[in-house]
DNA sequence: CAGTGAGCGAGCTTCCGCTTGACTT
């Protein structure tokens, strides 16, 4: 074990941080003798991490949480040094003060501090504060670094066994991250306070999050649909039924690009033949999909559960917190937030001993193993349940709906993960006719592996099965019915949280703990609404994103992030100096935007967009304009003439007169519910989204309506009607 | 399943990444 006050070293690139560099250990026994000082200071970043660990640990111990970072940069000036060796000004965060203080405090009364935030860059930068901090008030304490990847006795004994100094590489490349991010940050917001609006933002990862919504957007409009025709044939054998779709015609893909088309070749198989020409049967093997990942478990939520990304996150947090289980509270799942697939041998033992009691057929001889991603700081676990046993079924009364829903899939996608694969048998049958061959399909089950724990996560082609008869190859088949269907080629999807965290995370941009922010902080800045889940950006987001691709092309770019974590992997690894890899940034970048400061045309008042709404009190035109609270209308006579409304979403079904718009409980918080204007002379009101559509059943306005499986569809907002739109059946595969 | 109601109109804003409660200005 290395001595008290181990951690020296080069780190002159770190005398920025704070100044607080080691000095040269002075004289340490000089000290008067105090009280012996009892017990080992463990810093960990969860509280709810340090109430397990405590228990592992024993009576020597004591665990204290930290709660993430505790020193920053101010947040009210751009605190970096940008004419000197861009040394960040370095503050203890606001309301962060008290616990750095009983930090301390506990750390004075302890013979060991033993740091263990989290395993990756911003843990080691919060170790360091940390141990600054501590080492400013009691000079001679030893301070050590753990790390441990998992939370289990035996991991967490091993790590306590072997401390390390701070690695003030890592914190060296943590440093160059945090000042980018604000140098950037820092510098593109202020440039749209003055040429569009005050308050907006712009940054490394939002503004390239913000840019994949607008381009896709550009797609989405772009698209031009093609129609196209399909020929089905339902066949007949004895009581079955099914059905075969035109593959080739003459030869060939069939084209039938218009119903003519179609129903010309439905007539020249009037006369035709049906004939069983090739049957081919076939297996696919269908491994499980690793355990959880912050992002994939958002995804899942979002695709089976209709979760935004931030309801996932809550509800998760809950989970991991602890629900009372028999008394006291027990953490049902570990760590929300991680990046990696990675699982503990305790929890594989755990999972394959309740495999063996429930569903010995589907345990594999040896457990199913997850390569980690290169990518991955791999700081923690996959998500999982932290027991097996606790089965979501046994835990339904004591948990909400949301939770059980969202631990049954974290349960059920961990637990299949260490079960046999999946076997499908498929069947395909082509039938000729004349020069037109038909194909049909059936796929069937046949070893149900991992299956039999999918439940609750269990998606619409997981459950289809399709059935087919004994033919033989050369059989006729009595002449079938065609149809002829109309179909259009299906453009890009605008994309939904899933999607929009599935791109981020490929393109390695945010982090587990920021992706739900990043969407909200879209929405916020009224950059992007989301409508049926779709994330569409405003005018003001187009306008943003259009300034910066315009002005800053390399920093919105999809790979400025990949480029920056090489140059932090080179700064970690020794090779590069992080002051040198920010000042080659910082130079042109700094010079180009005070060039845009200086060139840039204004946007500001080009915000309005105009709309068909008239002035009642001047009769003048009236415009959206976007105001604190959101949209509103306004008079386009301002300011001689003040007036402003709010936009209306649909026509009060119930009086008639007044108009049905947006509105939010005092202090705008709340739920955003939807109220007629003449409240309180009129008191419709809805939960639900208004859409522009009317109910053709009795003609009020249909709404948004959440359905748990499919995503949304639109229902009749009258309570006395039951029309509810049926999605089309297209849009199926994708 | 239940759950509900202002005013916005120039002024101090903003980044990304860790983590949970919340001092009273």
């Amino acid at each position: 074990m290395s001595g008290g006050g181990g951690s020296t070293g080069r780190s002159a690139g770190l005398a920025a941080a704070g100044g607080r560099e080691p000095k040269a250990a002075k004289s340490a026994p000089a000290k008067a003798k105090k009280p012996a000082k009892q017990g080992v200071l463990v810093i960990v970043e969860s509280p709810a991490k340090a109430k397990t660990i405590e228990k592992y640990l024993g009576r020597d111990y004591t665990v204290l949480a930290s709660m993430g970072h505790l020193i920053d940069l101010p947040k009210s000036r751009l605190g970096v040094d940008v004419e000197g060796g861009f040394e960040p000004e370095y503050l203890t965060i606001r309301g962060k003060a008290k616990l750095l203080k009983e930090l301390r405090r506990a750390a004075k009364k302890s013979r060991l501090v033993l740091l263990a935030s989290d395993n990756d860059r911003e843990g080691e930068a919060i170790s360091y504060h940390i141990r600054n901090s501590i080492r400013d008030k009691v000079p001679d304490l030893p301070i050590e670094r753990i790390v441990f990847n998992e939370i289990t006795p035996q991991a967490i004994k091993e790590a306590v066994g072997h401390p390390r100094p701070v690695d003030e590489t890592k914190v060296r490349a943590q440093t160059a991250r945090r000042v980018l991010d604000r140098l950037v940050g820092y510098h593109l917001s202020p440039l749209l306070w003055k040429k569009v609006k005050n308050g907006l933002s712009a940054g490394r990862v939002q503004s390239v999050a913000l840019r994949l919504i607008c381009d896709r957007e550009r797609e989405v409009e772009g698209f031009l649909p093609e129609e196209y025709w399909s020929v089905e044939a339902d066949f007949r054998k004895g009581r079955t039924v099914f059905s075969g779709e035109l593959v080739s015609w003459r030869g060939g893909r069939p084209v039938l690009s218009r119903a003519a088309d179609a129903e010309g070749l439905v007539a020249a198989l009037r006369s035709a033949h049906f004939a069983v020409a090739d049957i081919r049967e076939s297996e696919k093997i269908q491994r499980p999909k690793p355990p959880f990942t912050t992002s994939k478990l958002q995804q899942a939520a979002a695709n089976r559960l209709g979760f935004t990304s931030k309801k996932t996150m809550q509800v998760a947090q809950q989970l991991y917190e602890g629900v009372e289980v028999g008394g006291a509270p027990v953490g049902l799942i570990t760590y929300m937030r991680t990046d990696s697939t990675r699982i503990s041998r305790a929890a594989i033992d755990d999972a394959r001993a309740y495999l063996s009691a429930e569903h010995p057929a589907e345990l594999p001889e040896s457990p199913n193993v997850y390569e980690a991603d290169g990518k991955a700081q791999d700081a923690h676990e996959a998500v999982r349940p932290t027991s097996v046993a606790r089965t979501p079924d046994s835990l339904k009364d004591q948990l909400s709906k949301d939770q059980h829903r969202l631990y049954a899939l974290v349960w059920e996608r961990f637990v299949a993960s260490q079960m046999t694969p999946a076997k499908t048998r498929t069947t395909s049958v082509d039938v000729a006719a004349g020069e037109a061959v038909f194909r049909a399909a059936a796929s069937r089950l046949v070893e149900k592996g991992f299956y039999k724990v999918i439940k609750v996560s269990a998606s619409k082609e997981d459950r289809a099965e399709s059935f087919m008869p004994e033919l033989k190859v050369g059989e006729e088949l009595a002449r079938p019915a065609l149809r002829t269907g109309q179909h259009f080629t299906q453009g890009p999807s605008r994309f939904t949280d899933a999607t929009m965290i599935k791109a981020l995370e490929e393109e390695g941009i945010g982090r587990p703990s920021t992706y739900a922010p990043i969407i909200s902080v879209l929405l916020e800045r009224y950059y992007v609404t989301r409508d049926n889940r779709q994330l569409a950006p405003t005018v003001l987001g187009r306008m943003i994103s259009d300034i910066l691709v315009e002005s800053f092309p390399d920093v919105v770019e999809v790979g400025f992030t990949a480029g920056m974590e090489g140059g932090l992997d080179r700064v970690e690894e020794g090779a590069g100096d992080w002051v040198a890899m920010i000042r080659d940034f910082y130079g042109p970048f700094k010079e180009r935007v005070d060039e845009v400061m200086a060139t840039l045309q204004s946007y500001r008042g080009r915000l309005d967009e105009p709309t068909d709404a008239t002035c009642e009190k001047c009769g003048r035109p009236m415009v959206k304009k976007l105001g604190r609270f959101g949209f509103f209308l306004a008079c386009s006579g301002f300011p001689a003439c003040k007036t402003t409304r709010s936009i209306p979403l649909a026509r009060c079904p119930r009086c008639g007169q007044g108009d049905i718009v947006a509105r939010r409980r005092a202090k705008g918080r709340g739920r955003e519910f939807y109220g007629c204007t003449r409240y309180p002379d009129c008191d419709f009101v809805t939960y639900h989204k208004p859409t522009s559509s009317t109910c053709p059943k009795c003609g009020w306005f249909l709404v948004e309506k959440t359905d748990r499986k499919s995503g949304s569809r639109k229902a009749c907002v009258n309570p006395a009607c039951d029309y509810l739109h049926s999605r089309g059946e297209e849009g199926e595969n994708g």
